[in-house]
DNA sequence: GCGACATTGTGCACGTGTTCACAAGGGTTA
DNA sequence: TAACCCTTGTGAACACGTGCACAATGTCGC
């Protein structure tokens, strides 16, 4: 996913990439107990919470240092700070987002940016009817401006969220303006060098692998049509042949994703 | 993720969940490939299109069959089409939006949605104000409805674009409907029976990836405050007290993550 | 002060995923 | 037909992630 993963060298501090995703998982849990006024939780109940298991927990957090009490648990307050503080989230983060369609709209007014160190500092997009719009307090800017604006806010984390076709392009722009941290909603894989680092959210791809698991528990795929295991002998390659698409089985739906909806 | 992950019994025919959520991927890229008129593709060049190594590419095909030529490479047309009939996008999947805020509306836009064999069927809204509203085409109707509108339409993906504190309960009233796969945009951790699927995407959780890895680029986490390795002596306890938030060191970002954007 | 108790932190074994490197085997040309 | 080339498919080694089970250890009651 990030283009970094491989670095396990040590200057990670050795934390593995799966805790790192889990983090924020205990971290909303954790602020969830701080509401309700608990003190002090156990890795079996924090665990339960965050829908894990309680040793794969204890083990994440022990890669933070030791910050339980053995017959106790943890304490709420502190496990947040020092998660916190390990997810860089005691320090603010200038955001900009790219492409104000529906979804950079409904991104611009997500309260869980603010909330957390996000602090969305600018609003881009090409196209000149929205451009001078005002959205959520901030007024949209012409896509022309982007590394003005990358450069005098002091943005390090660009939002992507424009059609396909554009994504890898104003990829290449923010990164060449320094930008090395790009959160990708285009459904595109965007190539980068290295040192930056991509993390993709993608709805269809989400889609199809429900579907997959649908289409497994509604008893396995298309029963017509040729599965072969191992044995692929020469009646699988005829009946192959009959399956291609174009030759009347149904194979009208090869139209490219169109990101109609940024 | 899903909760069916530890199924690795057989009945998944063998597919590793890691090939199945790359399979989208090599899809789209095949899609791409086929919209330029390329007939044929090998490993490699699929790969890079990819973002993926060559290796990994060929063993993933290899899950679903043997259908390369060697020393030619793939045909497009056909690697499309037995990757569609895998994941299940050779039949329709009906999809329902719970909650239509931002988001909500976003996606019922989302031309992705429609390309590739998911229908949305209905929206639904707690919201009195805009259930009745009309939105690309589809009427808002009352959340009251669900179950009908579950049994009506034979939904079998819940896209659930809600507040965090309603998403659970939604959830449990989608599952009981019969609902076995699940979409969640809220920032919470739903729980459900075996057999259920969960699939989570949720925007600040990337965020806060990017940076934990951002921090580590500029050099660390927050220099001063302790960071126990293996030495937790005495000096630790010390500092660690010394640390805590709430003694004037800046943690004041304890808020819960508010969901406004649905 | 001390023993019983509860829960953390972790060694270890196992399963999953990744990558290298190469044998197997179609296609193509002479 | 045969030899050569190119790319697939995969064995094997390695890296990574998970979960059990238990020793280590802090707390609390007496």
């Amino acid at each position: 996913m990030t283009s970094r993963q491989n670095r396990r060298d040590r200057s990670d501090r050795g934390i593995p990439e799966a805790t790192v995703a889990r983090l924020p998982v205990y971290l909303r849990a954790l602020t969830g107990l701080q509401e309700r006024g608990v003190a002090t939780v156990s890795s079996e109940e924090l665990a339960a919470a965050a829908g894990v298991n309680s040793a794969k927990l204890r083990k994440d957090l022990s890669h933070l240092g030791s910050y339980g009490t053995r017959g106790v648990g943890y304490e709420v307050e502190y496990l947040v700070y020092q998660i916190s503080r390990e997810l860089g989230l005691t320090q603010d983060w200038v955001v900009a987002i790219i492409g104000v369609g529906n979804l950079g709209r409904a991104l611009a007014g997500y309260g869980g940016f603010a909330s957390r160190g996000f602090r969305v500092a600018a609003l881009l997009d090409a196209d000149e009817s929205i451009v001078g719009e005002e959205i959520g307090g901030m007024t949209v800017r012409h896509i022309d401006r982007l590394e003005d604006v990358i450069a005098d806010h002091g943005v390090s984390i660009a939002v992507i969220a424009t059609p396909a076709a554009a994504a890898q392009g104003l990829c290449d722009r923010v990164v060449a303006s320094g930008v090395t941290s790009v959160l990708n909603f285009a459904p595109v894989v965007l190539q980068v060098p290295d040192g930056v680092d991509v993390r993709k959210v993608d709805l269809s791809i989400e889609l199809q692998i429900l579907a997959f698991h649908e289409q497994r528990k509604a008893g396995g795929p298309d029963e017509y049509g040729p599965r072969p295991g191992q044995d692929a002998g020469h009646y699988v390659e005829t009946v192959r042949r009959d399956a291609r698409p174009g030759n009347g089985n149904g194979m009208t739906r090869a139209a490219e994703f169109t990101e109609s909806a940024t």
